[in-house]
DNA sequence: TTGTATGCGTTATCAC
DNA sequence: GTGATAACGCATACAA
């Protein structure tokens, strides 16, 4: 592994350094062709390439981003980390993922890490428990966006969708198709997209003028939900419809079903956040509140670009998408 | 956005930078509890972090590895990622993922722009078109291992599964069933492990002496697969049953499925590559053939880490994992 | 048009 | 035990 520099390019080109420099950065104003092919034949012939490191040192810009991701395992996680590089690779810039699991110690070690590799800016998926750490690079004015879920109090552009409008829409289409014993089903409330789609549940049960049920606020670790799912199924007067709060909760509101021999949407309606690949497909299909990551991830990435680059005076602010519910075969009238 | 650095550190604490930077590397084999005790206040009070950096630059060494992803979209490719990036996780190693897309051109660039940042050693999913550049790296000796695909002649550490003897269990599975017609569904044959299940396909219904029908091997882009299998269904003897190539052309296979109101396991019986997080969960589930992804991804960082730490005199070999073929609903008897 | 000198923040070498 | 100083590879004033 030969370590060929620009001084090397300059002595075979009979050049100096700040020559080839001039000419690794296109300025070549007033660089005669000569010594232009001169430098080029070096640089074919010794087989250069730059050394980003020692080019971030001087500039003290990496032209990387990093992008703290709240979990790869998750669907949309993983499509607005698409979008996001696709935007960057436009501008040729590099962004680093990195995966937080939803972990307050995972992402602050990541925060760290990623400043001290001097990546340009971050995009944050925020666990919302490292405010100290949020404040402190907010008020060094170091660049940072924050994606999909709210900290309150700290002035940071924020992209969202309308957790609590689309969960009230969500309500409010099974209650036009009869259903009175709505369930919804979500991991841990630590995180505020979550709170605001139980908030909205809760809204629009009243609302409609429908009691609260507690026992049809599931809550709980990926790995305990389908046992409250079977304590809650074993009641009574169980649910009529579910609400799933993602992908992963999905797969086991289904794993349920199926050891339970439980039909959908016969034994119960069900509608399900995220895009989830097979809705369309499976029988029945599945109704779902498909969340726009593709533009959430290109919006995060130009507002987190125009700060690197300094280049706007708007104050920081939510942008809120619009979630959009797509009806499908899953969720139908009430049976009684 | 104040940048403290290391003489800051030294001045307020009054030493010298090099005790500071001793101080950072944890080498105070002969440091005075008092400098040590002072040192620490200076960092505290000026908030200093270190700058990797300009560490890396000295060091020539950056504590960061590349992969090159094939397609993020790809289930195999995230379940890869999320092993890769645990392991080095506990070696205090960053991964940077990189998504080529498939793409040539894409691999190409990424390659040059990891090399450029200096990354210690690059794990690719190897599009198989770079081959001049594989050679170069490889012959400069620097640390590379490629995942999933197979590059022929070159000495490189390679991970892959048994693709050809996992597509042969797969048809032997539906020829004990009863099944004569048996199609293969695919992305094109550019890439060497679908090459590579297409041949085991092929041999696999030679031993079973079934004739060999051209139209049942059915090879295009995604966008176009669905025109093809409704081709190919049409004719007077369709396929009972099929074998999609990954986890994205198994939703060609339902969406085609859905719109011609085929039902599986009825009208065709369904094999898929991939661990699918659903198969499990809808009706039918859905028979696999699983790939051990974290072993694999664990398999590929830690030979990649023995090459960067030059650890092992190993000649370069090829690590072949085994696939496990998961039969559950949507394989079964032929239906005359 | 091209060359010289200097600095980016850190670590390594060697004095003291 | 600690400190001066020279690299690391590149970019940028400024000089020529």
């Amino acid at each position: 592994m030969v370590k060929v520099t620009i001084g090397d390019v300059a002595n075979k080109a009979g050049v100096s350094k700040s020559t080839v420099s001039q000419f690794l950065n296109k300025r070549y104003r007033y660089m005669g062709e000569e010594t232009k092919k001169k430098i080029e034949d070096a640089i074919e012939k010794l087989g250069y390439h730059p050394n980003y490191v020692a080019r971030s040192l001087k500039q003290k810009r990496t032209s990387m981003v990093g992008i703290i991701v709240a979990n790869i395992m998750h669907r949309l996680s993983t499509e607005v980390s698409r979008s996001i590089e696709d935007f960057y690779h436009k501008h040729d810039i590099h962004a680093i993922f990195c995966n937080a699991d939803n972990d307050p110690e995972k992402e602050k070690k990541y925060i760290e890490m990623l400043r001290a590799k001097q990546v340009d800016g971050l995009i944050i998926f925020p666990t919302g428990q490292n405010i100290a750490l949020y404040k402190e690079m907010i008020d060094e004015n170091y660049p940072v966006v924050f994606m999909d879920r709210r900290v309150p109090g700290l002035p940071v552009n924020s992209v969202m969708v309308n957790n609590e409008e689309a969960t009230q829409e969500a309500v409010n289409h099974l209650v036009s198709l009869g259903h009175k014993r709505i369930a919804i089903v979500t991991q841990p409330l630590v995180i505020s997209s979550r709170k605001e789609r139980v908030e909205g549940y809760k809204k629009a049960l009243q609302a409609n003028s429908l009691t609260i049920n507690p026992n049809f606020i599931i809550v709980n670790e990926i790995r305990d939900l389908i046992n409250d799912l079977k304590r809650t199924f074993s009641e009574s007067e169980p649910p009529t419809a579910l609400i799933a709060g993602n992908d992963l909760v999905l797969l086991e509101i289904l794993r349920f079903a199926k050891e339970k021999q439980l039909r959908i949407p016969d034994a119960f309606s069900l509608i399900v956040f995220d895009n989830i690949s097979f809705a369309d497909f499976v029988s029945p299909s599945i109704t779902t509140i498909g969340q726009p990551s593709f533009e959430m991830g290109e919006k995060a990435a130009a507002l987190l670009l125009e700060q690197i680059n300094k280049a706007s005076d708007e104050p920081p602010k939510d942008f809120l998408f619009k979630c959009q519910l797509n009806v499908r075969e899953s969720s139908i009238k009430r049976i009684e």
